[in-house]
DNA sequence: TATGTGTATTATATTATCTAGTACACCTAT
DNA sequence: ATAGGTGTACTAGATAATATAATACACATA
């Protein structure tokens, strides 16, 4: 259900927060559906249970979780909110990035294709399902 | 002629090393020219001199500069090499973008538009030298 | 000779990350 | 009521990356 990358320079916990999100966002997980518990993960991923704690503590922070003493955690956001959220923030990305090809004198067509062709690339990929 | 952003995560030896990338390929720091020396910068940023050490070993690891003992360092890439090689870069960045884009069912007209306006606020920002 | 270079070394401080162990409050099924 | 599974809090320690501090040495040049 979630990978783990040990040489990534991304901390643990970070990898944690983008694996859940990136769960919601493909639909695997759903709202109101239960997270494995803090120990449970901790125990899948051979991994210390208070790093687990200390990603689903962040997840709840950006309100895309809640917890229930007791009870356990759950998705709290749904698909739709989510994926609106994270579209707009890698919007964000790209045109940090064109502004940074820009200074670089990359032509615009040149970045153009790239895009063009990861996308048609994917749709490929895609239609092997 | 160098910003350090102490708020920043990025550790202050790559924010160096950064900028004087940004400084050879905007064509301010010429092929062979030389850099200000560690203590130098040092004083001027007030900095440990073994961080911008570290920057400058790392420059050089990356051929990007070169180093005489009892001289001084210099520049060892030219402009276009250096443009060509993070070009590159950035392209291999918008892919990894772009795949995150679809990832999200990001419409290719959204982002093709976000390129386009960047491109276009720049064009306009430049006008006014 | 004096000064300014790059370079190397050792030590310390700080911070982020991760682990380890323990404890407590709460919920639920038995 | 009890047992077991939850979230949560706390202290402590290990490790790595980053940055500072203080010296020292070899080399180049005016």
């Amino acid at each position: 259900m979630i990978l783990i990358d040990y040489k990534s320079r991304k901390p643990i916990y970070e990898q944690i927060i983008d694996n859940i999100k990136s769960l919601i966002v493909s639909g695997v997980l759903k709202r109101d559906e239960q997270l494995p518990s803090v120990r449970q993960m901790a125990q899948e991923l051979a991994i210390n249970p208070n790093t687990i704690q200390k990603a689903y503590t962040e997840l709840e922070r950006e309100g895309i979780t809640y917890s229930l003493k007791g009870r356990g955690s759950f998705v709290g956001s749904s698909l739709q909110e989510l994926r609106t959220v994270q579209q707009k923030a890698l919007l964000e990305q790209l045109a940090e990035l064109s502004a940074d090809l820009y200074r670089l004198q990359v032509p615009q067509q040149d970045a153009w294709t790239v895009v063009q062709q990861v996308y048609e690339q994917q749709k490929e990929d895609e239609a092997y399902d």
